[in-house]
DNA sequence: CTTAGGG
DNA sequence: CCCTAAG
């Protein structure tokens, strides 16, 4: 058996541009900016549409290493084997935006007196909605690792830091994934503001430089926008919302909720997700006491070498997508907060994120510099207010610095080609993304639970202190348990380590609203601001919190193991935490299985599987009478149709024949039984 | 737990 | 290969 060294991978968030990008070189921070009328759009309507068109774009993960622009195996392998530097994962967009494909939105932010742009809305049918964008982004943000961990050094960590999030340019390299937006999304899902004002372009063009690099998205609100309709229930995104087993919501802008705006093929059951409104009052009931949910996602590689996803989609329905976008569909039920268990699935998505307070100007008065934010879904996004940003009497505009996705972590072998990274960090990253989002608002510290308050009534005005509002995305399958942007009260997780021969060690925080963590963590988390490792531990015995090892918030080490012991791996944890959810490696069935199976049927009939398992397979640990029935399913299915529509790995016609006989008989055989036994009855 | 069937 | 209803 060949053992082979694996790394794993970390992500403690990727860093989702707050608006469209620019071009990869300039790595501006995109700005936003919409005005939105008084009561006619909800404060979560907007920042629901804006994050759901970031995170419907299709990324494409883009690997660099150390600072240059360098690519290529040997130096990610050389890179990796040290585990004493950095790289940097960039999640672009697949590249269908370079530098040649300036949006018309995009090509002019550069001119300040250009930088709005109107964009009528397509439909004739009378709305005028009609949207004020600018865009300067600058998505690189970057942070030194040596002071993150206490002045130690970089290399003294043994791992590769990923996606510390500080917003100081000038640092040295570290490792960081980022989500690049596409441009042109921006101007598609302004569309979906429908009913809104045209406000004068002068208007807003006055705010801020759009070459400034640090200047997040704006989002400009009346004050009197109420937060109410969000409560409708209605996900501001959600990746995983195929044509058919999402309900497309009857709305206006539904168009704007993932892409069916085409009817589906298939009608299927209509499953309503529980409103926000709902949700966070469950939030409330268990207000700091729920164990924060955090999820991973898996990735294993098959026996072919090639990295698959935890879960793998089946269906694409997706709007503009493309099939990178692997986003199963039957994963939405892990995505499904109703469940405690439920929403451990898939997504480890307990994230503890550290908010860089590198710009103090926007803190909340006491708030500390690396303040922790506990979250169970979603990185809380970053919400900094202007006060020098208003414009209009009755508007406050919102700064939104970046929006992030949840922790991921990824395992792939040593000797994966970046192009096997790269799939995997893309698939992981649909994959968190594919179950919607939602916005959480808090201010002053506590969570704004009364959706149908308006702006005035929650005290959000042009003059409060705007640092004290904050935005969390929320997965849907969050418990959601309240984020706060303003870190007077923080609830630092605990750690909880489960170890097993074979499973991997996983520290598992849990929000119990108060310090109970190891000491060593508690100082590691509350002083440094490092998102995510990447740690490549060959042992478990790395896995030991006494490492030295100050800045990672999780652990997860997978030791050397065979493939279909690391297939075991998702079974372990299941039945140990009955949360994670692995889906099985596919094994096509060879011709010699194929025959046993025949064999067996023709002896047995069909039916009788657990017997077919027990005469053929007993060996084959891998195939339960399950799959023997399916395989068999699917074996009729395929001596059916034609040849030219059968794909996969061949199987004789002499065999097919068999299987049409041997299922021609037993069908008729079990007919006839149960209709002479319908006869005696 | 097995089986059957839809996804 | 997953999920679930049904027995």
């Amino acid at each position: 058996m060949v053992l082979q060294q694996r790394l794993d991978y970390g992500f403690n968030g990727f860093q989702v541009p707050a608006t469209a990008r620019r071009t990869r070189s300039t790595m501006r921070r995109a700005k936003f900016q919409r005005t939105v009328d008084k009561n006619q759009m909800c404060a979560f309507d907007v920042l629901a549409t804006i994050a759901g068109k970031i995170l419907q774009e299709n990324w494409n993960p883009t690997m660099t290493t150390d600072t240059s622009s360098e690519k290529g195996h040997s130096r990610f392998d050389k890179e990796c084997q040290n585990a004493n530097k950095t790289f940097k994962a960039e999640l672009s967009d697949e590249g269908s935006c370079g530098e040649k494909c300036f949006s018309p939105l995009s090509s002019q932010t550069n001119n300040p007196n250009c930088c709005l742009k109107e964009f009528p809305h397509p439909e004739s049918d009378g709305h005028s909605g009609i949207a004020s964008i600018v865009t300067s982004s600058s998505f690189m943000e970057r942070v030194d690792p040596n002071n993150l961990v206490d002045g130690k050094s970089h290399k003294e960590m043994e791992n590769i830091t990923s996606n510390a999030k500080l917003d100081s340019p000038g640092y040295a390299e570290v490792s960081c994934c980022k989500l690049d937006g596409d441009t042109s999304r921006v101007k598609d899902e302004l569309h979906k503001f429908e009913n809104m004002p045209i406000e004068s372009g002068t208007k807003m063009c006055c705010f801020e430089d759009p070459l400034d690099e640090n200047h997040p998205a704006l989002i400009s609100l009346d004050d009197n926008a109420k937060l109410s309709r969000y409560n409708d229930g209605i996900p501001c995104s959600s990746l995983s919302k195929g044509c058919g087993d999402v309900p497309v919501v009857s709305r206006d802008d539904d168009e704007f909720f993932f892409g069916c705006s085409h009817p589906c093929t298939k009608p299927k059951s209509f499953r309503p997700m529980a409103s926000i409104g709902d949700r966070i009052r469950k939030t409330l009931a268990s207000k700091y006491s729920k164990v924060a949910q955090e999820s991973k996602v898996d990735i294993h590689s098959s026996s072919d070498g090639y990295f698959k996803p935890t879960y793998h989609s089946k269906k694409y329905c997706y709007k503009r997508q493309r099939s990178q976008m692997n986003i199963p569909l039957k994963k939405r039920k892990l995505f499904n907060c109703s469940s405690v268990s439920n929403s451990k699935g898939f997504l480890r998505s307990g994230g503890i994120y550290y908010s860089p307070v590198n710009d103090m100007s926007h803190n909340a008065p006491g708030s500390s510099p690396g303040r922790m934010r506990e979250d169970c879904g979603i990185e809380s996004l970053e919400a900094h207010q202007q006060s020098a940003l208003r414009c209009g009497g009755s508007r406050v505009k919102l700064r939104i610095r970046s929006f992030r996705v949840p922790e991921l972590s990824i395992e792939i072998p040593e000797t994966a080609t970046i192009g096997s990274l790269k799939r995997t960090v893309m698939d992981t990253v649909t994959a968190s993304l594919g179950g919607g989002l939602h916005i959480g608002v808090s201010f002053q510290g506590k969570k704004v639970t009364d959706d149908s308050k308006t702006l005035l009534q929650t005290g959000i005005s042009l003059d409060n202190q705007l640092d004290a509002f904050g935005f969390t995305l929320e997965h849907n399958s969050s418990p959601s348990l309240p984020r706060l942007c303003a870190a007077n009260s923080p609830h630092v997780p605990s750690l909880e380590i489960h170890q097993s021969p074979i499973s991997p060690a996983v520290i598992h925080r849990r929000s119990q609203g108060n310090f109970d963590m190891l000491p060593e963590l508690q100082v590691t988390n509350l002083g440094n601001f490092v998102e995510s490792d990447l740690i490549s531990t060959p042992s478990p015995i790395n896995a030991s919190l006494d490492k030295g090892r100050k800045d990672y918030k999780t652990l997860y080490t997978v030791p050397e193991m065979a493939e279909e012991e690391l297939a075991m791996i998702p079974v372990l944890q299941k039945s140990k935490r009955s949360e994670i959810v692995q889906r099985r490696i596919r094994r096509p069935f060879s011709v010699d299985e194929v025959e046993t199976l025949i064999q067996a049927v023709e002896k047995l009939g069909i039916g009788r599987w657990r017997d077919v398992k027990i005469l053929a397979f007993e060996n084959a640990k891998h195939r339960t009478y399950v799959d023997l029935k399916d395989k068999w399913k699917t074996l009729v299915h395929t001596a059916r149709i034609s040849p030219q529509q059968r794909r996969g790995q061949p199987v004789p016609q002499e065999l097919l024949d068999r299987v049409l006989i041997a299922h021609a008989y037993w069908s008729q055989h079990q007919t006839k039984v149960t209709a002479q036994t319908a006869s005696r009855n």
